[in-house]
DNA sequence: TTAGGGTTAG
């Protein structure tokens, strides 16, 4: 069958859905039937029992025997019983290298297996595409890419770049190393590829934010080829359809996924409710959410940072407090969406006492981005003494201290605190981190106590140094159009109107208790910082004077730079998107840019 | 005897 379009790959999936399931069921059936072992068998003692059988049978040096025993270990994660065995292997062979490199992997330990594959390089031992397929692997989960490189190399070396394993792990590896053009060449390159090659890429590009070119690849996959799309690749799909803000694709997606039987998959599920947040849709949220019996700590962690997303910080922790009831554990990111959601509903209270707890109820020791969190809590409020000296406090490396000090001097400027956003940009500067930001404050700094010579010259050295401050842009799609909004841009015929609008609902904004301003956010009116706050205030606003927040003042809807909307902005540019020209409505876009950490932004569109 | 793909933050 032909198909065209997404729509029409996912119309004939679901027109085929039946038939699938039935052959599912089919599969499920004989497989289980013709199973040589129950599942029970594969335990910790019947491993402990082989290993005593080998030991009083002195077949412990014996390579092969051994291995077997490595293997089930490993897949155990019985990781220091693997270790040992191996380690008292004389001969140690490909298979034991790469079962332990495996196991490693599987302890979550990747760095270790490729200590283990350098030392293995060493040996007389030679890679297979075994052990280049895990080598591969560890460096995905590393997102290590100058080690993947050379891993890479090692797979042209051996000649295994005909291998279907290899270079899907290679495809694997390039996207999560964000190096999604790479990423392409290699499936590009590949004679053979089947359903796992197609969702490496499929999935590499929903991961680095080109969620419509995932979805233009999975127009392309040709199910009469390599069989109906099955729950990896629609979890894929669904995350495309996030990360492009695309609702109608999303619906579509969902679609796919009840009539696929995989509507309450925990994992599917999790990207559906992380999806309908994205798109503004926080019912259809609590919906998909609330039809999975018994759901893991993924859907939790979606839904705390979906309400979050909405400023029902209430929500999130009450939904804390069901998951711990249920006995589903938090984990890290669980408590990153916590305290999101009390920062961005101006529960400072909770959010301290959640962080002392996190250790010594859960066991999780908070990281950087848990103290960013924090910070940016205390920053809403003005507490910025106590912000500065908690990042002060905090020993972070260059990529961690970006977020953690970009937070610090974002909240510095929204309070006129010249002295602790002179500290942060110094900060940054000097890491080399978000400079464009840090040049402009630091500039804006001197400006304001008319350091004129200072300000320029950081200016100068700001272009000298090639650093660029991205314009910002809003998008929003709306019946399937996307609707651009660019800071500062007066070539809209009706911007009189629109500012009007803007001016009106400020009004309203205010009367509700928002206390902020452009004065209080914009030091000196320099013009890339102007556009880019003003873009910020725009959604931010826009949301609070639907009066759809429940603490407007902490609420922040940014959708400037990402392709988070939520439902209230998607309202407020409803409106907006009435009384707008034509020309400000693009269909291709396909041309967005996208940055390195994931994020996503749309510049030089025009 | 050893290998590959999916979800959650900013």
């Amino acid at each position: 069958m032909k198909k065209t379009s997404f729509t029409g790959n996912l119309l004939f999936a679901l027109k085929n859905a039946r038939r699938w399931r039935q052959n599912q069921l089919t599969k499920f059936h004989s497989k289980t039937l013709h199973a040589r072992k129950p599942p029970e068998s594969n335990d910790f003692y019947s491993a402990f029992s082989i290993h005593t059988r080998l030991l009083k049978s002195s077949l412990l040096t014996h390579t092969t025997a051994t291995n077997h025993l490595i293997n089930r270990y490993a897949k155990l994660q019985e990781i220091e019983h693997a270790r040992r065995l191996f380690d008292e292997l004389p001969e140690p062979n490909v298979v034991s290298w790469t079962s332990l490199m495996a196991g490693y992997i599987g302890v979550g330990r990747p760095e270790v297996a490729l200590w283990l594959y350098g030392r293995m390089r060493r040996s007389a031992v030679l890679p297979n595409e075994f052990t280049l397929t895990t080598a591969a692997n560890a460096c995905s989960v590393l997102a290590d890419l100058r080690v993947g490189r050379g891993i890479h190399a090692h797979v042209e070396v051996f000649g295994l770049r005909g291998n279907l394993v290899v270079c899907s792990s290679l495809v694997d590896m390039y996207g999560k190393c964000n190096e999604v053009d790479e990423a392409r060449r290699v499936f590009d390159s590949m004679s053979n590829k089947n359903i796992v090659s197609w969702t490496s890429m499929i999935t590499a590009y929903a991961q680095s934010g080109k969620g419509k070119e995932a979805l233009h690849l999975f127009w392309e996959f040709d199910y009469s080829r390599f069989g109906f799309p099955n729950h990896f690749m629609l979890a894929s799909v669904v995350n495309a359809c996030s990360s492009s803000g695309s609702l109608v694709s999303g619906r579509i997606a969902h679609g796919a996924v009840i009539r696929y039987g995989y509507d309450t998959n925990d994992v599917i599920a999790s990207a559906l409710v992380d999806m309908y947040a994205k798109c503004g849709y926080f019912n259809y949220c609590e919906k998909v959410f609330r039809r999975i019996e018994n759901p893991s700590v993924f859907p939790y962690t979606s839904m705390i940072v979906g309400a979050a997303k909405y400023g029902l910080g209430m929500l999130s922790l009450e939904l804390l407090e069901e998951m711990i009831d249920r006995g589903v554990k938090p984990n890290d990111v669980t408590f990153l969406g916590i305290l999101h959601a009390c920062s961005h509903s101006g529960l400072v209270d909770d959010g301290l006492a959640i962080l002392e707890s996190m250790d010594k109820k859960y066991g999780i020791i908070p990281d950087a981005r848990h103290y960013t969190c924090v910070v940016d809590m205390l920053g809403r409020i003005g507490q910025l003494d106590k912000a500065y000296e908690l990042a002060k406090s905090i020993q972070v490396r260059p990529e961690e201290g970006a977020l953690l000090w970009g937070t610090l001097l974002s909240a510095s400027r929204l309070h006129g605190r010249v002295e602790i956003a002179t500290e942060a940009s110094n900060w940054l500067i000097k890491s080399n981190q978000q400079l464009s930001g840090a040049y402009i404050m630091l500039s804006n700094a001197h400006a304001m106590v008319g350091d004129w010579k200072n300000a320029h010259g950081l200016r100068v050295r700001m272009k000298h140094a090639g650093v660029h401050k991205a314009r910002g842009c809003s998008w929003i799609e709306i019946n399937n159009l996307t609707y651009m909004f660019y800071a500062g841009d007066l070539r809209c015929p009706r911007r009189n109107e629109l500012l009007g609008l803007l001016k009106e609902l400020e009004g309203k904004m205010k009367l509700k208790g928002y206390m902020g301003g452009i004065e209080g956010l914009v030091f000196v009116e320099v013009e890339e910082e102007g556009q880019e706050e003003i873009v910020s205030l725009h959604s931010e606003r826009l949301a609070l004077a639907f009066g759809l927040m429940s603490t407007p003042k902490w609420v922040t809807m940014r959708i400037m730079k990402n392709l988070r909307i939520c439902g209230a902005c998607h309202e407020a540019f409803k409106i907006i998107s009435e009384i707008v020209e034509r020309e400000f409505i693009v269909r291709d876009v396909n041309r967005f840019h996208h940055f390195k950490n994931g994020s996503c932004a749309c510049r030089d569109f025009w």
